[in-house]
DNA sequence: ATTAGCACTCTTGCTTCAAGAGTGCTAATA
DNA sequence: TATTAGCACTCTTGAAGCAAGAGTGCTAAT
């Protein structure tokens, strides 16, 4: 009972405080919480809730405001995150649906979750690495400079020029992407640079064979680059409006660091499905000490599908490193600390289920 | 004389102010400025250039700040826009030297003039409706969906999916490619929906030529959207750096203002070859009015190769809305009215030049 | 046309002060 | 033992007052 009500107590400061912004009192929370205890009783709670490091008060005579202890609890009461109403889904749905491209989705993703959570939204395109190849095109951009265009599963297009000592026929050129189409499509990249590299062997490839040797190189070097999902970002501007309670500089700096964000939002939905959050200095980041990260991984790749299609296709080698389950690329939202995280996890949540739908559903397409 | 020395004062002020960036005082400027006269001197012209609008005091007992009209003095009589050294020209190739893509390109500059500058820094992409088509391919992705990707001359690669009701066989699909490909290369992209369009009519091609047309489509919306030449931005986080002296929240909104910025940026950089300054109320951009624009287009469409190639194609319409000299796309920093315009100017230009020059020089692609 | 000198104006930083908010502790109560 | 009322104490916040400093405008002299 008297651990329950300390809890309670807790949960209101907390709410509080979100809402308000400013450290919040004994006498506050007496009045304008049913918590049914004076004062007092409560300034003993919070007394006790300062020990137990859920608590602080930034000076002897204010009232407290969290923790990130004291987040990091209220987040894991917040247990069941609340679904977004259908009306709210299908607005989302609604407004992404015409998206032209995989591009063009992401965009409009990023604005959308930026603006449903007023805050900084990130979302990545989905991992090379991870994705299987639909097709390679070689575009000769001059007699020695070739455009490598390869096109994902996952609809994304990445691109490489490749230049060369020497001048190729065209029609060789042709052959030759062919013959890789036919190889490689629906092998992980690193897969098709193995082929690739396989051609580039066997094959009476004379010439050519320097080439194939390149453009293995390189598609090996896109699976590799961990940046290689395009990292779109929102909202800063969002980050402006809120009134300087602190320095932003070190925020800003972190979010220009694409690399750093995305190792930490890699990180953070690993586990399928479920929404991740890091609070603070549980994020590792030295700008994000005062920010707190929600994100979510979409576009698993699909069980059967893979499990299906492994069998089918002799061709492909087994060390491609597919986890099942693994996400593909993730979507999340960066805001303070006294961020409305059930809001957040919503709105995140919701449009990663439903960027998940769009990848999974290149049967359909976009309509 | 007097006139001359006014103005020399009305130099130095802005110089002192952009260093300093505290109003400067009379005194000053007699004592670190060899002007030759006293401060008694150099306060009645600070009088009269207050008069004349180019100072303005913020209060009545402090020094002078440049206005807008004089920060717009000292630009235009920054006429010869200083080149970098041949070392820093050099740095700047390097660092962009191996780039890998055009995407890879951009971004590494709008980084790198970001550094330089300290500032904002805002690379365009070429703009579509002012590029060549070098290839259209169509990739399935499904019976009823084709992924449209378009490579253009300038490097740069548009995708966009079409769905279609029916399903159509795919070596149908690969000869309408073909058929397409030979037609519409090297037309810009508007002249290349036209030519689809009629080949959706001419030729025989029963159940295909609905796709067509709806390729055609595709393919002029793809010309006509403004904001097709994707925007890179980079540093953001220097704003944040820089003592709030004001309201950044609104500029920061601008910058998310995608079109705007576009627009803006555009219409600065008509003239080839020169950069081009906005000066506060000049962008007419609200959240840019203690903000200046430092822009310059890049990559002129070369006069020489177009007509060469205009008469070689007798297949291409004359509706094409090539302006010989036209910029292709735009290279740009944002900073604040007191920011050092001839650095700033420097580096633009730079950054510009070498862009032109790599774009031009599709025929040797990047090393 | 320039300059020295001087009174005048404003900002800026510091200190002081009173009001208000919130706490911790003690002693009384159920 | 858990709760509560009461009270002294602490610390922030805002206003007000004040002295120092910087810079100007004007006048009179060169």
């Amino acid at each position: 009972m008297k651990q329950s009500r300390r809890m309670l107590v807790l949960r209101a400061v907390i709410e509080d405080y979100i809402r308000t912004q400013e450290p919040v009192g004994s006498s506050t929370l007496a009045r304008e919480y049913g918590l049914g205890v004076s004062s007092a009783t409560i300034r003993n709670d919070m007394a006790a809730l300062e020990d137990e490091g859920y608590l602080i008060q930034p000076h002897t005579s204010a009232g407290r405001i969290p923790t990130e202890r004291g987040y990091r609890y209220f987040v894991d009461e917040l247990a069941s995150v609340v679904r977004l109403s259908a009306a709210q889904r299908r607005a989302i749905a609604n407004f992404l649906s015409d998206s032209v491209s995989l591009q063009d989705a992401l965009e409009r993703s990023v604005r959308l979750l930026s603006h449903i959570t007023g805050q900084v939204a990130i979302v990545s395109g989905p991992s090379l690495a991870k994705s299987r190849v639909r097709r390679i095109e070689i575009v000769p951009l001059s007699t020695t400079t070739m455009l490598a265009v390869i096109i994902t599963d996952a609809g994304s297009v990445a691109q490489h020029t490749l230049s060369l000592d020497v001048t190729l026929p065209s029609d060789r050129i042709m052959d030759l992407s062919d013959e890789i189409n036919r190889v490689c499509i629906n092998s992980s990249l690193s897969a098709a640079a193995g082929c690739i590299r396989r051609l580039a062997a066997v094959q009476d490839l004379r010439e050519m064979s320097n080439f194939a040797i390149k453009l293995a190189r390189t598609v090996e070097a896109m699976a590799n680059d961990e940046r290689s999902g395009q990292l779109y970002i929102a909202g800063t501007s969002q980050l402006a409006h809120q009134q300087p309670t602190e320095d932003l500089a070190p925020l800003f700096d972190a979010l220009e660091e694409q690399a750093v964000i995305m190792r930490l939002m890699n990180n953070l939905s690993q586990q399928n499905g479920e929404v991740g959050v890091a609070i603070g200095s549980e994020t590792k980041t030295p700008g994000l000490m005062s920010s707190a990260v929600v994100s979510s991984g979409y576009g698993h790749s699909m069980v059967d599908q893979i499990s299906a299609d492994r069998s089918a296709d002799a061709d492909r080698p087994d060390n491609d490193n597919y986890r099942q389950d693994a996400p593909v690329a993730f979507v999340g939202s960066i805001g303070p600390t006294h961020m409305d995280y059930a809001a957040t996890m919503s709105a995140v949540r919701a449009v990663a289920r439903y960027l998940t739908e769009l990848i999974a559903q290149d049967d359909t397409g976009w309509s």
